[in-house]
DNA sequence: CTGAAAGCGCTTACAG
DNA sequence: CTGAAAGCGCTTACAG
């Protein structure tokens, strides 16, 4: 298994190195015979091309760039593992990382993917005003297809889900259980994700002709501990709300456990929606109502639309937006008995 | 940002290529004022040098690879995290893939990191039998650590948890509260996890003086499916047990929804300690008794052995193990009430 | 259809 | 201490 060069199968098949590139690149047609012997001759010595040669010579890349903004989200891990998943069966390798939600870490790593020279990137930003950044990286040449978030003022591939929509029809689903002060937990105002969840919010109270009370309107980062603190502080208001909207995963997790904290029921004293289920979500106390969204469709889509932008430098750009669906379970409350006296009082 | 060249380097500096490639690597002495002049022309320039043309020439790499067995598991993620931030900190990206269980794959992968020229290769090992084949690889001279698991007739770097006693300290927890019926959802026997923690689960139970039950004792593959069946296994059993350990964090799960599904109160009708922490194990319904691993350590020390031995080739290899720490919630049932009289039923 | 040769962007003996 | 040159393993015009 010591490194076997094109030389070797050359040498071997008696061809000259040309060919043997020729017959496996296959893009041009070599006599049966040849393409035969080299074939033979790169199984026989397990020839497998040099990968740094042939991104230099030929700035043909098998590596495609994944830069998450927080590897430890369970909603990421999905898309990586379709990323993953679909870069292999087309026979590319995927480096990644974590950009930790921070743009000057961001920043670096694009440099280090063009460095490393990936045949294209993947990204989900950091914030809406990584429009620039990204405009100059895409002068490279290096396509970007954006993942999860969009940017201001620059034009990329696209695939994101309807985050407006599925804010919007987890809200309405409270209503419709006879919910009428209904919190909010947000997430970060300069990605597009926190800001369309809230819009769904408003969205959805304004249709069913409900107030939106400032005090029940919270922004957090997306993280556990703003979900966690942000849950606290609603919970101790004079008049607290009857249910709460949380706009991601990790802060409905942080906010389950402040509740569990503070011995608040859910959802017999404030019922819960989440956005992003999670495998385990079923398994939580109690077991989530949730928006999920088809994160392994996410993360193929991207890994499409990569593909096809390498194909088709020129093609239009496009924004593939997925939809989200609702799964109902415990959390919000649709199981619980009440009477109409009652449901008048939420 | 278009690409800038070693020779724009040099051109702007007024040196040679070999005086910048000299500067940049510092390992040999230059004059300060041609240094200085060589930093600025750089900085100035944006130069990132191409990291294809170094590792092709230099047989240098800034590029790890890491080999999960299954990136969905949250066990890894956080790994993956750590491995990511300690590369990133040595300025080495990482390239990952998903052997997803399977050894073929894993075959497979081998093969692209070789062509891919990484440093070296962390890498979570599909069988103990995969001996073999990493030691061919190791052939090629790229350093292997093993993480997670070890394999059998081979040596390796590697750094692992002690599973023995992880499992051996949950199920002396359930005998000291004074559990007698004791059953283990085991993992992969091809697995040294899964074979270590069951181990544990025995030990514990013969230095208590249990009897080990053949049908207490049910072997899954570490996926929730198994968690989920093998727990209604032990469910239906005529005279059930009265507390389960089991062996990792996806079959805690599965068994969490079996019991649910089955309307058995946990821990009043079974209690139960899983293998593995996770951020929300907390937020569980009941809040899990777990056995936390040290994740992000686990990942850390796996790069400082990767680059340990890149630096010190002919070093003897060594084992890193690190200890585990029960973190006792409620499904183990120790905030229970009981009387002296229902414990001895147990 | 096939081969000899140039060259991708680096690093590193080899001279001086 | 510094530069000219060779060469890492490929691919791709250029001839024939």
């Amino acid at each position: 298994m010591s490194t076997v060069t094109i030389k070797d199968v050359a040498d071997y098949a008696g061809v000259s190195r040309a060919t043997v590139s020729r017959v496996l690149n296959n893009n041009v047609t070599v006599a049966d015979d040849l393409r035969q012997r080299v074939l033979d001759a790169a199984q026989m010595l397990g020839y497998q091309p040099n990968r740094a040669a042939r991104r230099l010579r030929a700035n043909v890349s098998d590596v495609l760039g994944l830069m998450i903004s927080d590897i430890q989200n369970p909603y990421f891990i999905s898309v990586v593992r379709a990323v993953e998943d679909t870069a292999y069966a087309r026979r590319m390798s995927v480096v990644l990382c974590n950009t930790d939600e921070d743009p000057a870490k961001q920043q670096i790593y694009l440099r280090v993917m063009q460095a490393e020279g990936v045949a294209g990137l993947i990204v989900s930003p950091t914030h809406v005003d990584d429009g620039a950044t990204l405009r100059a990286f895409a002068q490279t040449q290096i396509p970007i297809v954006l993942l999860d978030r969009q940017v201001d003022n620059a034009a990329f591939d696209a695939v994101v889900v309807d985050n407006v929509r599925g804010a919007y029809t987890a809200v309405e689903h409270l209503i419709n259980l006879g919910y009428r002060r209904i919190a909010v937990i947000g997430g970060s105002p300069h990605l597009t994700t926190g800001r369309e969840r809230l819009r769904g919010y408003c969205d959805a109270l304004r249709a069913a002709n409900l107030p939106i009370e400032d005090r029940l309107v919270r922004i957090g980062d997306f993280k556990i501990e703003s979900g966690y603190a942000l849950a606290r502080e609603l919970a101790a208001l004079s008049h607290p709300p009857r249910a709460i909207f949380v706009a991601n995963n990790l802060m409905t997790l942080g906010a389950l456990r402040a509740l569990r904290e503070l011995r608040v029921r859910v959802p017999e004293d404030i019922a819960l929606i989440g956005f992003d289920d999670m495998p385990w979500s079923g398994e939580l106390c109690p077991p989530l109502t949730a928006v999920s969204q088809p994160t392994y469709e996410l993360g193929r889509e991207a890994v499409t639309l990569l593909l096809n932008r390498l194909a088709e430098p020129n093609a239009p750009f496009r924004t593939v937006s997925l939809q989200t669906h609702l799964i109902v379970r415990e959390s919000c409350g649709a199981l619980l008995q009440r009477n109409q006296g009652e449901e008048s009082a939420l």
